[in-house]
DNA sequence: GACTTTTAAATGTCTGACAAATGAAAATCG
DNA sequence: CGATTTTCATTTGTCAGACATTTAAAAGTC
């Protein structure tokens, strides 16, 4: 681990140092970082610059800190929970920064969600279903605000992907379905509109249920036509007023 | 802005609060923070706290600094690029860390792969296949490593993702494709294993230049059914030695 | 008007200090 | 001897102040 003293941004380059020990597996998972002091004489930097390196790391859930005696850093194993949030993080701001149009997005959204409906479909799981089911049941409540409806079919995604049952699937896609609420969040749902949608998930449960892949592909491209052209009259709406 | 000045981990507290003020919208795109010395003034800290806080945003490519009068740091447009190196970032140390199985990151890997490949189809960019081409040409000469062969799939695979002509969806596979390298490349090939291969990305490559959707899906089918084979064979190659 | 110099503002780094937490070791007590 | 309490060294968290370096605007010069 070296690093270029007569460069500035030290702190940028002994985290990329300590990144590559964690990557290349030269620092193990739970084993303990010399304590800032030690890091601080090793690389021939303040404290300060060490600490600053060491958020950095720690902004990307690659360490642990832990006060005290026998405290300091520890290589986190990066679970699938934090995995997920980054994911959400980071796709939520791809979309939001860079002016990605609604159909670019659903059309991303869907792709990968009819790679997962015959997993899914093969699987079958019960509580996959319960909790299709209970959304499909909560999405049909009058009264229901927007935003708890978008909630609410995000969920209804999200155990779609989930119901694949495979844990790499649900991480990769977690950001894919949560990124899509803020723009679903701008369109205002009908009555007529959130009844068509309903029979979609009802539909697309159905399907699942009895094990049909292909039919649950199907249904699935009828919801993405039908949210594209509601996107899109709601749109179309909205520039007119 | 508010943050709890009992609590420990006030750079973290500061951090989310800024992270929260992008996300949400009120921080927007180039728009250039209060100093450090005047964030440490509003949240009552010092300024090194404010730094640290600082790094950790940087970390995640939310701000970026600029030195000198006039500078500081800026909320910093998410590039795809920069996404995709979290994302690939991430997903190689949520594999490497968590003992995925490769049967299951195989699967993961495919099933994304196989949304894709009717986008590709449709589209049929000449460059996609051109790349396609070129890869699958490389990968037949002779004397090549296994790790130069490995590599060249992933950048026959990324050519697929690519031709879907979506970023949003290419953003989203970089971590699934690129992370399978590492497994990947603990598995040797034989010249027969190689033929193999090599005629499955020439069938796929023929399907979506013919427009076929649904043919190249079968035949990552085939490909997925022979990679899981080959991986298993030298697993248990390796267990017997 | 074009070029050079000055200057103020900002980040990058260092030093030294103290607070707080924490687990191990030592001391104390029943 | 065993259990409990106290002490203590270690480590991170935070602060204050200082200086170096960079940078672009402003002032000065030819």
């Amino acid at each position: 681990m070296k690093i270029d003293p007569t460069f500035p941004d030290l702190s940028a380059q002994i985290a990329r140092a300590i990144r590559d020990a964690i990557i290349s597996g030269d620092l193990i998972v739970d084993e303990r970082l010399p304590s800032e002091a030690e890091l601080a004489e090793q690389f021939a930097v303040s404290r300060s610059t060490v600490r600053e390196a060491l958020k950095r790391l720690a902004a990307q859930s690659l360490i642990r800190t832990q006060r005290g005696a026998f405290g300091g850093a520890f290589v986190n194993r990066l679970s699938y929970e934090e995995a997920y949030g980054q994911q959400i993080t980071t796709s939520t701001l791809l979309l939001s920064m860079n002016a990605v149009s609604f159909d670019v997005a659903c059309e991303a959204r869907f792709a990968l969600e009819r790679a997962c409906a015959p997993l899914a479909a093969a699987r079958r799981s019960a509580d996959t279903l319960a909790t299709m089911r209970a959304e499909i049941h909560r999405q049909s409540q009058p009264g229901l605000t927007d935003e708890a409806f978008c909630a609410s079919d995000v969920a209804f995604h999200r155990a779609l992907v989930d119901g694949a049952g495979n844990p790499v699937l649900s991480y990769q896609l977690a950001g894919a379905v949560e990124a899509m609420q803020p723009l679903m969040n701008m369109i205002t749902f009908t009555a007529r509109s959130r009844e068509e949608i309903v029979t979609l998930h009802g539909a697309i449960a159905d399907a699942i249920e009895k094990g049909d892949g292909p039919g649950a592909c199907r249904q699935l491209e009828a919801l993405e036509r039908y949210t594209v052209t509601l996107a899109r009259s709601v749109m179309a709406e909205r520039a007119k007023a």
